[in-house]
DNA sequence: TGCTAACATGTTATCGATAACATATGTTAT
DNA sequence: ATAACATATGTTATCGATAACATGTTAGCA
């Protein structure tokens, strides 16, 4: 099949000419700068309107050195988590007027990175949003990045002086989620960690740990397993868990998807839950309210993550725009995590 | 707290100066064009690795007429379907070389799809990926696109002449699962459908009914339920469904996100699956093996979807870079379901 | 020896816009 | 009346790169 297309572009110079004022006038009029006559501009406005002209913003960032154009690094799209905060992002760049030029790693291949970083910077963006996780790899890279054109704002990483990050308390939920089981009664609590080279996983297994400690209670390995944030490796943590931890009545599971698996496990042992065993997971997907039971998790919200993100780095771009030499003031933010209360949790009968 | 940076930019200009050459020499040495002697090339080189040197991209789409990155135009990004698909747009045009520029759309304001079109035009992409499904609006607007100056790919929209479409075949996807249902016995099958202005959700529902006709069933509108893709509404759809079909033997679901509340809606009205009622959902989400019991649904490949896309888009642009003033040849792909079978129908008794 | 082709490099124009500067007219204030 | 300023528009330089063209070697071959 055919199509009839191949429109080609009106430039700033076909609406002068046809408007018969210099290209100068026109950019007046596009962009309201200095004065013009009313006249002229009404000209102007109709050819404009006529062609269908749109100024190059190809062009006007080559001359003005800045693009309107965040660079965004994602790790993981196909996971929920990341393409909510993906969306969060999206949504704060509309409505601040930029728009996304998006790179994702798959890997932590360390050398990609300078690629990437790279690739973005050859095209002008304005700033970058390095959503990858941090890992001992990608740690030592992050360190040395001070020298950047650009500002750049670091999610899902450890806040540390110098840099700009944004991201969830995972610690304080974890221990929100802990304390909750051991209130509910709990006594044996487990836990099904993420991958531990993941900042985030050590950081709720860590939050688990010391809460339970606090409590008085013992620790030992016997009481988690690893995952790696999937359902399928939740399902093999929660089989293991079972088999080597028995008389476990409570368990916190650092991601929501696992906790799924967990449920399912659960049910098909003929293992009551909340009855025999509270559940808590962690993210607040939607969907978790429909799981049976309806699952109680940390929720985080990634949505509010992202704008936060974009917001601070706009914020970092502004202040550059603002007195180009001056150094650049860094902040980190932390946002609070809240516990919903559902059923996989409530109401447990005191066992022990 | 205060950040070291600000690292100029090297430009073509530094490194011809540093290198004692001409800034198109330079541009030899990067581009691999013409001859450059072997000595100046290593000069280039080292002053190159030196002071840093990346060539800017913008520039070059300037002069060159073309960006290397290609717009995509994404809807409900915060679900997994769509994130999936970008997912796999992402990786195919990495692999191909393109950066991706994104834009999401929330509602179907018609107003703003020519503002999202201008701009990503505005920034010189070379082609546009459309992944907003086809309703009633914008169905109009999509008709009157034939004269951008890129090429476009539709993705989940209807087929039709003259426009290259990717998508999924939902119609035979939903004849597969109802079929199915058939087959292992059922014989007063509902549905759930999506919101029925997607013509994705209308194709499924479609196949539904035409199975069951073809197969000298009746339908009526008792049998079936509107949702609108989300757990949520998910539930409410089953607990309707329930009360007022209740000699329902087996479920067509429009997604897995809804099928997941139906299975949940079962459980607590102690209905056994696949005994009772047999469940099959769509889209085949990782989690859904993890549902209790497993779901059976149809799955689609996003990721594969998505690669297909940047691969007919790509192919495009290269034709009309080939022959600037030649009509492009459009193409539509169909990307064929499949379907897993799991616990919630494995296996029903014949009921009736 | 002289001519052509391959090699090597530089100069100028160009992409589409805005910045910086220049110029011309009308208006206001002193 | 004239400086000082606001209004209105044009000209030239510029962003960072590549295209197109020009020029100068060197080597090979008739």
């Amino acid at each position: 099949m055919i199509v009839a297309d191949r429109v080609k572009r009106v430039t700033i110079k076909d609406v002068a000419q046809a408007a018969g004022v210099s290209t100068q006038t026109v950019s007046r009029v596009m962009n309201n700068t200095s004065y013009v006559s009313i006249e002229t501009r009404q000209r102007v406005e109709e050819v404009v309107e006529q062609l269908g002209y749109r100024p190059s913003t190809l062009a006007r960032s080559l001359i003005q050195q800045r693009s309107y154009t965040l660079g965004v690094v994602t790790f993981g799209l196909k996971y929920i988590g990341p393409s909510r905060t993906l969306n969060g992002i999206a949504d704060k760049a509309d409505e601040l007027g930029y728009m996304l030029l998006m790179k994702k790693m798959d890997n932590f291949d360390i050398n990609r990175i300078d690629e990437v970083i790279d690739s973005l910077l050859a095209r002008q963006v304005d700033g970058i949003i390095w959503d990858v996780p941090e890992n001992d790899e990608n740690r030592a890279w992050a360190q040395g990045i001070k020298s950047l054109p650009v500002p750049i704002v670091f999610m899902s990483m450890e806040p540390r002086p110098g840099y700009s990050v944004v991201s969830m308390d995972s610690y304080l939920g974890a221990q929100m989620a802990t304390k909750h089981l051991l209130e509910q009664g709990c006594r044996q609590i487990g836990h099904i960690s993420g991958p531990l080279d993941w900042w985030e996983a050590r950081l709720r297994m860590q939050g688990w740990r010391d809460t339970l400690t606090k409590a008085g209670l013992q620790v030992s390995n016997k009481q988690w397993e690893q995952g790696n944030w999937s359902s399928a490796s939740g399902a093999a943590a929660a089989e293991k868990l079972f088999a080597r931890y028995p008389v476990m009545d409570g368990v916190f599971v650092a991601n929501d998807q696992m906790a799924l698996s967990v449920l399912s496990e659960a049910c098909r042992r003929g293992i009551k839950v909340p009855d025999q065993l509270a559940v808590v997971g962690f993210d607040g997907i939607p969907e978790s309210a429909y799981f049976y039971p309806s699952l109680t998790t940390v929720s985080q919200d990634p949505q509010l993550l992202g704008g936060q993100a974009v917001l601070s780095l706009v914020e970092m771009i502004q202040a550059q725009q603002a007195s180009p030499n001056r150094l650049i003031e860094t902040q980190s933010i932390l946002v609070l995590p809240t516990l919903l209360v559902r059923e996989s949790s409530r109401s447990v009968q005191i066992s022990q």
